[in-house]
DNA sequence: TTTAAATACGAACGATCGTGCTAAAATAGG
DNA sequence: CCTATTTTAGCACGATCGTTCGTATTTAAA
């Protein structure tokens, strides 16, 4: 990998961490250059304009939380285990106070975005699409498999749960409440309990992670 | 009213509706100048810092909040009937594209300020604290009144409707999915069927309002 | 080692930010 | 109407924003 390539790897890296806390709209080219040892002019020649600097920026993101949310969950078996290692994951990512000492980037640059037009909304729009898209398919292979109910509506199910998490996320970083974890352990539990087909509906749902 | 309170409500019902759309941080004395017909120093005048103008706008909104959704709630009877009000009540003003044309400030300065301490956080929090309490209140009223299942846990109820809510508004607002309305009715239906006591586990729900 | 290309820096630009200061204008009370 | 007070405007400040440009330095190929 040339210099070049991999100064700006390591830019993008702090700058992830950065808008966790600060949010998209948050990173400036001082604080990033100041954050990196950079100058202002150094790092900028990096990326041209500041909205391509945000695209990458949130590009990363989204390989990251792809990595770390969907490819394990993709080779566990098709079903609720499948829906299980996802919710799991996807609580590891949120956090991760070491990529994301604030929070995930995706929700706080949604609700800063939202009335904002551009190419940054447009790739943050889209990602959240996938997610949504991604999570309603894992669970239609879960009614397939005969894991979920035949009459489930999995973009229902899918729309629910990243409600969940937006709460989530909402009573952890916003409100502090000490019980978020288990308010969402429980929020899941329910909602994966409905999904089920009626003859294992009383099983028990074993999720690894306390905390 | 002396003409300084007059022209301050005026500035403050600009400044609503402009944090609406570009957020509480996205607040600016000279956006908010030219949008009021004022000069920016003119205007100034009547905050004094700017942090004042942020908070006495997160306060009008707050009353606004409290009046177009709680104050009439209230004036139901105790119990479910009650939690329908404050739900439809609650969309009406979600949708009020008069005074909120970009969506609840709420929503959007919660996300904004999750990672930023000060007095305009906490008065948010505080806010929030309050609607959730309000609204775990009626709901353990409406155990008290028979209406819904004694052990129904108001705290997570409450919890879960605002998660439905924040995912509303994200799908609304972000994702500009058609189909947003349905999918919160639906859920807040079956958030209400599953607390109702086990004899009026299948009573219709009557909602106003469709669109 | 020489050299051409890639990368980083320092300084400066126009804009806009929040915020003072002073003078002009509008208002309200006698 | 006159005056005292309240309200507004004009102007300027230091800071910081994104961005440009010419120059120095570092890297990689020959």
């Amino acid at each position: 990998m040339s210099k070049g390539k991999s100064t700006k790897k390591q830019i993008l890296d702090t700058a992830v961490r950065i808008a966790s806390t600060f949010g998209i709209q948050g990173i400036t080219i001082g604080k990033l250059a100041g954050a990196t040892g950079m100058s202002k002019s150094g790092l900028f020649a990096h990326f041209e304009k500041k909205d391509n600097l945000q695209l990458e920026i949130m590009k990363l993101a989204s390989e990251n939380f792809v990595e770390t949310v969907f490819i394990p969950a993709f080779k566990k078996q098709k079903g609720e285990e499948r829906i299980l290692a996802m919710f799991e994951n996807w609580m590891s990512y949120l956090n991760d106070g070491q990529t994301l000492p604030g929070g995930s980037i995706f929700i706080s640059a949604s609700f800063e975005l939202d009335d904002r037009p551009g190419e940054l909304r447009s790739f943050v729009q889209k990602s959240q699409e996938d997610l949504i898209r991604n999570i309603a398919k894992a669970a239609s292979l879960a009614i397939e498999v005969g894991d979920f109910r035949k009459d489930l509506n999995p973009d229902e199910f899918a729309k629910r749960l990243y409600s969940y998490v937006l709460g989530y996320h909402h009573y952890k970083r916003m409100l502090n409440h000490p019980d978020s974890d288990s308010f969402i352990r429980k929020a899941f539990c329910d909602l994966v309990g409905d999904a089920r087909t009626e003859n294992k509906k009383h099983k028990e749902i074993k999720l690894k992670v306390a905390n």
